[in-house]
DNA sequence: TATAAATATTCTAATATTCGAATATATTAA
DNA sequence: TTAATATATTCGAATATTAGAATATTTATA
């Protein structure tokens, strides 16, 4: 086996790391397919902490997976990359 | 935000899971594109010791990202899961 | 059967991840 | 400016992951 690098291991690896738990793949995908941004509604909705919800939104900016931008009171998350948002329509195909 | 559970979060979390280490998507990746199957290959060109590489490929087939068959003295490992298939093509799209 | 080759398992120390409590910061509105 | 709301950060205990050394198992062949 050659391990032609031909991928960037390193960043899917990061990617995929990201996703490799329930609340963040759950907050992941559930983004791709709807506009919501509120950090409190996930925190409830998931049965989460705030401050969990935080660390994973934290993680998953970090790896790339979603990006961030403020929204008056809120911030607001999304899916951005296009290495991501082809990964994740997979899930569902 | 509603947790519609039209897709398998944890069977997706295990799949993301496996591959999130640099070796194991290395390993995932590599077998998508060549039939090697020899874990003392594997070994050799990831410069890891064979034990940690059987522990790696535990991991990738209890995920289901690889299966595994006996050919005469050596296992051969493959990526077989049409949803692992999926992901691992976005990678170099 | 005995030996060699290929692969798997067990064990352990080092490191990383996870969660929520407590707290801090930032923004809006009174 | 003060209070309320939304989000982020820090900390520590519990748990999980990682790697390789040592060893075991499995298969092929002499």
């Amino acid at each position: 086996m050659i391990n032609d690098d031909n991928i960037d291991i390193e960043e899917y690896t990061l990617i995929f790391k990201a996703l490799a738990h329930p609340t963040r793949l759950t907050i992941a995908y559930n983004l791709m397919f709807k506009s919501e941004c509120n950090v409190n509604r996930m925190s409830e909705c998931l049965g989460i902490s705030q401050p969990t919800v935080s660390q994973h939104l934290l993680i998953l900016k970090n790896a790339k997976v979603l990006t961030s931008h403020r929204n008056g009171n809120q911030i607001c998350y999304k899916v951005e990359n296009p290495k991501v948002i082809k990964i994740l329509k997979q899930l569902s195909e």
